[in-house]
DNA sequence: TCCATATATCGAGATATCTCGATTTCTCGT
DNA sequence: ACGAGAAATCGAGATATCTCGATATATGGA
């Protein structure tokens, strides 16, 4: 987890949200058979969701992702990301070290 | 606080420093005299400290008051700034909050 | 009232972020 | 090897942030 790209990359709302989103599978549209097993959401269900650009979408998930915030995995031509939960306490504990006073 | 803006006003370093500064007077030259009882730190010892120019402090400063992150308060000719401490901790709930897997 | 000092605001150029469509790369089936 | 679909990368225009020097405003003292 790299606090700066974090801080970063956590300062957008759509961004913000998806990390929401990837809370809970049931906020995106059922998984296709050979991936029921799977963790993780594909970038075209997320682009539908927030209503972006592949692209765009694709780089927020590579910022995601930059920032340890993320975990990507790919299955064919799918690529899968979810939340990195360790990562993400470990932010919050970061930022809580860093602002709280001693 | 208003969290967006206190996102964005944390998503710079030494926005970030100034707060950590801000948590002991003792980052900064002694206060003067006249000062000695009052809380919180003047935007030019900020600036030293910080080596940027005075507009770009004052800038700064508002920013992470518009964040509701500190408080000032005029004191003749001097603004003294200091952390909102429960702003700070409401801050990190929300985040919390937000981040956080329920 | 006039000056000096502290801070705030303004205007602008440099840099970064946002977001897109187009293209490329990767992977699977055929 | 080839075509189709998913995702990544590229290039670019629009917008936002950074940071400065110059100027304006506010305050206290002579």
């Amino acid at each position: 987890m790299d606090l700066d790209k974090a801080n970063a990359a956590l300062n957008n709302p759509v961004r913000r949200k998806i990390l929401d989103w990837l809370k809970d599978r049931s906020n995106f549209p059922p998984a296709l058979a050979e991936h029921a097993d799977l963790e993780g959401m594909c970038v075209a269900y997320i682009q539908e969701k927030a209503c972006l650009s592949q692209s765009t979408i694709s780089n927020y998930m590579g910022l995601l992702k930059q920032a340890g915030l993320v975990i990507s995995e790919r299955h064919g031509q799918f690529t899968f990301y979810r939340r990195d939960e360790d990562a993400i306490r470990a932010f919050l504990s970061a930022v809580e070290k860093e602002l709280l006073k001693p």
